[in-house]
DNA sequence: TGTACATCAGTGAACGCGCGTTCACTGATGTAC
DNA sequence: TGTACATCAGTGAACGCGCGTTCACTGATGTAC
């Protein structure tokens, strides 16, 4: 029998806490060696305990790795699912989103880095990644649809952002086509654009920053950032 | 007293055979399982060599993995210059680097992927990434500096490409500041600032392709990565 | 309130495994006279 | 062309290590009467 939902019995409170520990540590590890790095014999030894203590709290380290991305997803979705409720824009989720990644790069990387080996997502994660998806439609969804050329007062005539033929045009046509990521998203071509292009844009200044190769440079990807986010309104 | 270059004794001819048959092995092991689980003696077993022999051609496990990603950076850098040096424009060498990364995502991702744990690249990999850098460079140059608004005849004026205040003028006061990274390359600021672009929205998208987050979405990566390269050019 | 029992956290020993690396050695290949 | 020596590739044993995981067990904590 489930216990009353809300209360909790002393050890499962305790339970918690211990499942809880045992995740700090293993994200130092991440940190310290890398997430293939990860073992659980180092956890519990971090922890002042036995190696086989562990198997009460995880079945195996995959279970562990698994929930650490599970958690790590949820983790941004409940981030970026806040700020877009409250109203925030593309570019301001664009932040919410750099913030996030800076505040623990070993997370973000986990999520958006070089895939684990031999390593497949839940199906769950899919549902989460998507749940973030869908917030950047809705904040693409809220700007308005054509390019700036025509800057005048109007909401803008839906025939002149492109002329036919252009790489923009074609993939606007091929993601009406394939537009099932989206779920019931109703998005417009252009919205569904531009909600990839934040994302890939995103990841690619984030990524390439978090991966250290800028670092001998001298420039602030912040600026790089910001210019890019603005790119994006421009188109 | 070292061999007179060109020619190559037959034990010089064999010893450079094997180490590269090494490399062979380590790029499939890496494929197979990715890049910190890299082990001489797993490579050793696949050769049918017992695992110190290894030892008379890499000094450490560390040395392998560097000539590694020393040969990666060098083909790249040797592919995008042969391409530059033909000519190629910035969008063509996106192509360029793309068919390259796809050709084997491995090579691309144990260079611009998650850094692994506790690696750090030797100096000529630094110098190796400027030449690539370089060859951007010069792509970037020969495009025209202002934006396609005022699409007139003329070569164009520099005093209105960007309001200022912008993060467009933001950025490339800033990256006219820290331009060190550039060498010596004589691009103006929208220049320098394009070839950034270039390179974080090209592995934006590649990185995300490659690590397979568009996988289940449906829709083809390379009309997305057109379109990238495309609003490049549009600014 | 006290006793009997069930539940559960944590331990220590053990299994088999593969790792990087060192070392003394064998045997084949190349070099010098 | 033949012999003596040096060079070098590769082997097998060994070192110490840490890993994931199973198992039988101890001892503390909670539950039922």
């Amino acid at each position: 029998m489930a216990k009353a939902a809300g209360t909790a019995s002393p050890r499962e409170r305790y339970r918690s806490q211990v499942r809880a520990e045992i995740k700090e540590r293993a994200w130092e590890q991440i940190a310290d060696a890398g997430a293939s790095a990860l073992s659980l014999n180092a956890i519990a030894k971090r922890m002042g305990m036995s190696g086989p203590a562990l198997y009460r709290y995880f079945g195996s380290r995959d279970e562990l790795i698994t929930e650490l991305i599970r958690d790590a997803y949820r983790g941004l979705a409940d981030t970026v699912g806040a700020n877009a409720r409250d109203g925030a824009d593309l570019p301001e989720l664009g932040h919410v989103l750099r913030r996030w990644a800076l505040e623990d790069p070993h997370r973000y990387l986990l999520i958006f880095g070089t895939p684990v080996p031999g390593y497949h997502a839940p199906e769950d994660v899919t549902a989460i990644s998507q749940e973030i998806m869908s917030a950047l439609l809705d904040a693409s969804a809220k700007l308005p649809d054509d390019s700036p050329e025509a800057a005048g007062p109007g909401p803008g005539d839906p025939s002149s952002p492109d002329s036919p033929g252009s790489p923009d045009v074609d993939f606007e046509q091929h993601i009406e086509a394939h537009r099932q990521w989206a779920g019931d998203h109703p998005a417009t071509p252009v919205e569904l654009h531009r909600a990839l292009s934040f994302w890939t844009r995103v990841h690619g200044v984030l990524s390439l920053e978090l991966s250290g190769h800028f670092s001998g440079m001298g420039f602030d990807p912040a600026t790089l950032f910001e210019a890019e986010l603005a790119a994006l309104l421009r188109r």
